[in-house]
RNA sequence: GGGUGCUUAGCUCAGUUGGGAGAGCAUCGCCCUUACAAGGCGAGGGUCGCAGGUUCAAGCCCUGCAGCACCCA
C-alpha cells in the first residue's frame, strides 16, 4: 500500500540510485531496431543547475524516456564542457586567496592546479542533473577536455589547416583588457550606459595666411583620436564635397590625415565628419579596407593602421622606427588617464567645441566586467564561407529540420553573413593549439611536435615552440555529436548514434553553437549532426524579466524541489552584491516575491511544470503557483491510487479464468484512455509538451478521478453488481491506472516508478521498471461510442440534479426523489442500467418515470435531451430561486438561439456552408427551441403558485 | 534603421486545414460525504490590442496602426 500523504522527498530518493545502479540508462539496455539519441548540450563544468538548464533537461529527459519506453536504442549522451576562460578564473581566484597569481604557478602546474580543483568540486552539476531524473547515459560522460576529445579536435585543426580553411592573421578582436584574451562575440555584452560625446576640431590644413578652418568629428571614445588615419565624409555631402582629397592636421600628435569620400560616414548625422580609428574600431576598420590603397592612406605609418594600446589598454610605447608617432606625454597612461589628458589638453588649445551628455552601448566582458576594446592582434581562424555553405543546404533541403520551422530564419540570415571565426584565445586552459614556430617564426601545424618534426625532418637541433594560445571552448563544442561518439575512431557507437536525432537548445545559441556543429559534423562525418533542432523558450520570472545573478532573480531548481526559507533565500540571493544598495533592493524584491520562502514541491512537479511551460512562445514566464497546481496534481494521482490499491489488492482484478463483465463507465474511461494516448503521443512527436501535459492532466482529474473512479464506487461496495461486473471494474481500475502511470513516465518519472511498482502485479504487468516498460500505444478497438454515449447522459443527469442543489442550496448528501417526464426508450433503458450511478453520484432517493406529465407537482427542472428531471418543491425549494434559475437558463438559451436563427436565415450560409455544418446549426436550433419550451412552461407553472 | 515574435478571463497561458472562447491559479458560495481540505460540489468573470478587408462565417487568413519583447546593425 502506498502511504497516507504524498511526500515526493522520500519517495523521490531512492528510485534514481536503482535506475543507475541497474544501468538502465545505458543503451544496450534497449535492442530496438531503431536508435534515438540526443546529445546534451555541454554544461560549463564551473557551473550549477539553472532554470533554463532545468527546463531543457525536463524536455530531453522526457523525450528520452518516451523514445526508450518505445523499444528503440536510446542513448542521451553525458557530459560537459572545460569553458575556458570561466574555469580558469574559478581556480584565479581560489589561488589569489594563497596570495599567488597563475604565473607564480607557471602554466603546467596551473593547468595541474585546474585539474585537482575539476576533480574536486567540477560535479555540482552533474549532482544536480541527477536531482532532476535525468536518465543521462553516465558511463559513458565525457569532457571536451578528455584524450579522446582532445585528438578530435587536434585532427580537426590540422585537417582544416591542410585544405587552407585554418590561417593565422592580424585582426581585430574583441580584447578583454583585463582578462588579455580575446573573447567571442556571446561574451560580450553590451548595455547602453551614460557617457559623454566629445566633438573634437581638426584644423584643415590651409595655405600659408588663410583664415584657419576646422573639420568638426563626434566621438565618444577621444583617445583614440591618436591612432586616427583619416576624417571621412559623405560623397554626396555638399558641405564637405570639394575638402575630399585635402588634409587635416591630427591635434596633438601633428600628424597630417587626408579627408576621404566613404559611404559610412551619415550626413544626417552629427556635424557628417568621422574621424577613422582602424586598429580600434570595426567600422573604422571597414573603412579603412576600402581605403587602405589610397596613397593618402598608405602613406601613413603602418599602412594608417595604427594601434595606440598596450594589452591592458593603456598608451603603448613608440617602436624604434615609428619616432613620435605617440606623443610622448600620453605614453603609459591607462586609457581613461589618457582620455582626461587628452580632452583637457585639446580644450586648453581651443580644439574642443563641444561635450554632450551621451548614451552609448558599452560593450563588456560578461566574466570580468571590463570594457572591451577593439583591438589589433595575431590569431587564428577558421574560413567559414566553405563551411557555411553546404550548412545552410542541408536546412534548406530539409536534412535538418527547425523546430518551430522560423527559426531556420534566423540561422540563415546568420550563415549567409557569416564572418571568418576566431578560434585563438590568450589563456592557458583549453586545447593548445598545434601548431609550433621554428627560431624565426616559422609556422608549422601538425598532431604533434613529433610529427612536426618528421614530416619537415627537422632533427633535435631544431627549435621548436608551440603556440601559446588554447582554442575557444567552441571549438571542441563544435565537434560534440561526433568526438563524444569516438571520432576519428570508426566506433560502433559513431555508426549507431550519428546522425543523433534532435538538439534541443535555446535560441540564444543557434549562432555560436547550431550553426558551428551542422559546419563541422558535415565537414568531417559527411552528415549532418542531427536531424531536428528543437529551439525552445528562456525561462523568465515571474514579472517576465531575465533571471540573472546581478538582478538578484534567479530561482534554483533544487530550491524548488526542495524547498528553502526565506532568510536563506534572501541571503543566496544577494551573497556577493558589490553594490550594497542592489543588495537591498533585492532583499526587499525577494521578501515580496516569496514572503514564506519556496515549499518543496518535489522534482515531478517541477518538471510537469516546466513540460507544461514548454509551448512555442519565447519567453516563459515562471509561475510558481503553476509548480503549486503540479504539486497538486501529483497528490491527487497519488490519492487515486491509493483508491485503486484499496480496491484491488488481495482481491480478484480478474487476471484469471473467471469471467468478466464491463459496465458501461468501464468500456468509457477505457475509450477515453485510448483517445489520451492519442493525444499526448501526437503531441510529444510533435514537440508540444504543453499539450501532452494538459492531456495527462485532463484525463487523470477530470475523468479519471472526478468521475470513473466515483462511478467504480457504486459498482464495488454496492450488493447490487454480480462478481463478474465487480471483477470488470477492478481489471479497468488497474489497467488505467498501469497504461496511465506508463503515458505520463516521461515527464513525471518519480511518482509514475513508485506507484507502478505496487500496481504492476494486480494489473497482470512483469518488469523491473517503469522505465522500460512499453510506452502506451493505441487501439482502434478500444473507441466505444456507445459507451460514451451512456456516461455523457449519465453525466447530464448528476450535473442537472447537483445544480438544482447547489442552487437551491441542498446540502448536497441530501437524498432527494425524482421523478422522470418525458423519457424516450433509449433513456428508460438507461435510467435501468445507470440507476446505481445516479444513487451514488447524485444521491438520488427514488426515481419515478411519470407516463402524464400533468401528474407532477410543481418541481424544479433539469434537462437532459429532451427528458425532463424533475425535484419536487416541496418544502425545499424556494420559489422565487426556481424562476431565477430558470430565467437564467431561458435567456442563455434564447440568446444563442437567436444567433443560430439568425445563420439559418442567411440563405447563402445554408446554401454555401458545408452540410454538416448547416445540419449541426439546424439540430441546435431543434434542440434549444425545445428546451426553451419546456423551461418556458415550467417557469409560468411555478409563475402561477 | 533591418529582422523575428508577442498582444485571448484579475494573473500565467492553450486555442493544430476558418464553423461551439478554453485550462490552471486567483475570486465568490456550500461541504471535513472513509482515495484526496495539496480536497469535493456549484457559481461569477472575456467588445480575443485597435481599424479596415477577404468570406455565408474570422481569435485564426490579408492590410494598416498602436504597444511590448528579443536579435542584428
Amino acid at each position: 500500500m502506498l502511504d497516507k500523504n504524498y511526500d515526493p522527498q522520500t519517495l523521490e530518493k531512492n528510485w534514481y540510485r536503482f535506475w543507475e545502479e541497474q544501468g538502465y540508462f545505458v543503451p544496450s539496455h534497449t535492442d530496438g531496431d531503431t536508435a534515438y539519441c540526443i546529445m546534451i548540450p555541454p554544461p560549463n563544468v564551473t557551473g550549477s543547475l539553472h532554470m533554463g538548464h532545468a527546463f531543457q533537461d525536463t524536455i530531453m529527459d522526457a523525450l528520452t524516456r518516451y523514445h526508450r519506453m518505445k523499444g528503440e536504442r536510446t542513448l542521451w549522451q553525458a557530459g560537459s564542457d572545460h569553458a575556458g576562460i570561466a574555469t580558469q578564473m574559478v581556480v584565479e581566484r581560489l589561488i589569489d586567496a594563497e596570495g599567488k597569481t597563475r604565473h607564480d604557478y607557471g602554466r603546467e602546474k596551473f593547468v595541474e592546479r585546474i585539474w585537482d580543483w575539476k576533480a574536486e568540486s567540477g560535479g555540482t552539476i552533474t549532482r544536480q542533473l541527477r536531482r532532476m531524473g535525468s536518465s543521462l547515459d553516465w558511463e559513458h560522460e565525457r569532457f571536451t577536455m578528455d584524450e579522446g576529445l582532445s585528438e578530435a579536435v587536434r585532427e580537426v585543426f590540422v585537417r582544416l589547416h591542410e585544405e587552407g580553411l585554418i590561417y593565422r592573421g592580424k585582426r581585430l578582436v574583441n580584447w578583454d583588457p583585463v582578462l588579455h584574451t580575446a573573447v567571442s562575440d556571446l561574451e560580450v555584452l553590451s548595455e547602453e550606459e551614460s557617457g559623454h560625446m566629445w566633438d573634437l576640431r581638426y584644423p584643415v590644413v590651409q595655405p600659408e595666411g588663410a583664415e584657419p578652418f576646422y573639420m568638426v568629428v563626434s566621438t565618444t571614445r577621444p583617445e583614440t583620436m591618436l591612432g586616427d588615419c583619416a576624417v571621412a565624409v559623405n560623397p554626396e555631402d555638399e558641405r564637405y564635397k570639394h575638402l575630399i582629397g585635402e588634409f587635416v592636421e591630427l591635434p596633438l600628435s601633428g600628424r597630417r590625415i587626408p579627408i576621404i569620400a566613404d559611404e559610412h560616414a551619415d550626413p544626417e548625422f552629427g556635424t557628417g565628419c568621422v574621424k577613422i580609428t582602424p586598429a580600434h574600431d570595426f567600422n573604422d576598420n571597414q573603412v579603412w579596407q576600402r581605403h587602405r590603397d589610397e596613397t593618402a592612406i598608405a602613406d601613413q605609418p603602418n599602412g594608417g593602421l595604427i594601434n595606440i594600446f598596450t594589452p591592458d589598454a593603456a598608451i603603448r610605447a613608440n617602436e624604434p622606427e615609428e619616432g613620435q608617432l605617440i606623443p610622448a606625454a600620453y605614453i603609459g597612461l591607462d586609457r581613461y588617464a589618457a582620455r582626461k589628458r587628452i580632452v583637457a589638453d585639446l580644450e586648453s588649445q581651443g580644439l574642443l567645441a563641444n561635450i554632450k551628455d551621451h548614451r552609448l552601448q558599452q560593450p563588456r566582458g560578461d566574466r570580468s566586467g571590463a570594457v572591451i576594446e577593439p583591438y589589433l592582434t595575431d590569431q587564428w581562424y577558421v574560413r567559414v564561407q566553405p563551411l557555411a555553405d553546404p550548412a545552410i543546404k542541408a536546412v534548406e533541403n530539409g536534412d535538418i529540420r527547425f523546430v518551430p520551422d522560423n527559426w531556420k530564419n534566423t540561422y540563415f540570415e546568420w550563415m549567409r553573413n557569416i564572418q571568418d571565426w576566431c578560434i585563438s584565445r590568450q589563456i592557458w586552459w583549453g586545447h593548445r593549439i598545434p601548431a609550433w614556430y621554428d627560431s624565426e617564426g616559422n609556422v608549422y601545424v601538425g598532431r604533434s611536435e613529433d610529427e612536426v618534426r618528421e614530416k619537415h625532418g627537422f632533427g633535435p637541433e631544431v627549435e621548436l615552440e608551440q603556440d601559446p594560445d588554447v582554442l575557444d571552448t567552441w571549438f571542441s563544442s563544435a565537434l560534440w555529436p561526433f568526438s563524444t561518439l569516438g571520432w576519428p575512431e570508426e566506433t560502433e557507437r559513431l555508426k549507431t548514434f550519428y546522425p543523433t536525432s534532435v538538439l534541443v537548445t535555446g535560441f540564444d545559441i543557434i549562432f555560436f553553437w547550431v550553426a558551428r556543429m551542422i559546419m563541422m559534423g558535415l565537414k568531417f562525418t559527411g552528415e549532418v549532426p542531427f536531424r531536428e533542432v528543437y529551439i525552445h523558450g528562456l525561462v523568465r520570472d515571474a514579472h517576465g524579466d531575465k533571471m540573472s545573478k546581478s538582478k538578484g532573480n534567479v530561482l534554483d531548481p533544487i530550491d524548488l524541489i526542495d524547498g528553502i526559507e526565506l532568510e536563506p533565500l534572501v541571503e543566496k540571493r544577494v551573497q556577493g552584491m558589490m553594490q550594497p544598495h542592489l543588495a537591498d533592493k533585492i532583499a526587499r524584491a525577494t521578501r515580496k516575491d516569496f514572503p514564506n520562502g519556496i515549499p518543496g514541491f518535489g522534482t515531478d512537479a517541477v518538471r510537469f511544470t516546466f513540460a507544461a511551460l514548454a509551448s512555442n512562445g519565447r519567453d516563459i514566464k515562471f509561475d510558481l503557483g503553476r509548480t503549486e497546481g503540479y504539486r497538486n496534481f501529483c497528490n491527487k494521482l497519488w490519492n487515486a491510487s491509493r483508491y485503486v490499491l484499496m480496491n484491488t489488492e488481495d482481491q480478484d482484478c480478474g487476471l484469471g479464468s473467471e469471467p468478466i463483465e464491463l459496465s458501461a463507465a468501464d468500456r468509457w474511461i477505457r475509450s477515453r484512455l485510448d483517445a489520451t494516448t492519442a493525444t499526448v503521443t501526437e503531441s510529444i512527436d510533435a514537440y508540444r509538451f504543453d499539450l501532452a501535459a494538459q492531456a495527462i492532466y485532463d484525463f487523470t482529474w477530470n475523468e479519471f478521478c472526478d468521475w470513473y473512479l466515483e462511478l467504480s464506487k457504486p459498482v464495488l461496495t454496492g450488493d447490487s453488481a454480480s462478481d463478474a461486473a465487480k471483477r470488470g471494474t477492478r481489471q479497468t481500475l488497474v489497467r488505467t491506472l498501469e497504461t496511465l502511470l506508463r503515458l505520463a513516465h516521461p515527464i513525471m518519472p518519480f511518482i509514475t516508478e513508485e506507484i507502478w511498482q505496487k500496481v504492476k502485479p494486480l494489473a497482470g504487468v512483469d518488469g523491473d521498471t517503469i522505465m522500460l516498460a512499453p510506452y502506451p500505444t493505441t487501439d482502434p478497438a478500444a473507441a466505444d461510442p456507445q459507451a460514451v454515449a451512456e456516461i455523457d447522459w449519465v453525466k447530464q443527469c448528476i450535473l442537472g440534479i447537483r445544480r438544482i442543489k447547489g442552487e437551491m442550496n441542498i446540502a448536497p448528501g441530501k437524498p432527494l426523489p425524482v421523478l422522470v417526464t418525458n423519457a424516450s426508450d433509449q433513456d428508460r433503458v438507461w435510467l435501468e442500467t445507470a440507476r446505481p450511478y445516479l444513487d451514488f453520484l447524485a444521491r438520488t432517493e427514488s426515481i419515478s418515470v411519470l407516463s402524464d406529465e400533468s401528474e407532477a407537482p410543481e418541481s424544479a427542472i433539469a434537462l437532459v435531451g429532451g427528458m425532463k428531471l424533475l425535484i419536487p418543491m416541496a418544502g425545499l425549494i424556494d420559489k422565487d430561486a426556481e424562476l431565477k434559475r430558470l430565467d437564467k437558463e431561458i435567456t442563455r438559451l434564447t440568446d444563442d438561439i437567436a444567433r443560430t436563427e439568425k445563420k439559418l436565415q442567411n440563405p447563402s450560409f445554408v446554401d454555401k456552408a458545408p452540410e454538416a455544418v448547416v445540419q449541426k446549426e439546424r439540430t441546435k436550433l431543434a434542440d434549444h427551441a425545445a428546451a426553451i419550451a419546456n423551461l418556458q412552461a415550467q417557469r409560468e407553472k411555478i409563475a402561477a403558485l
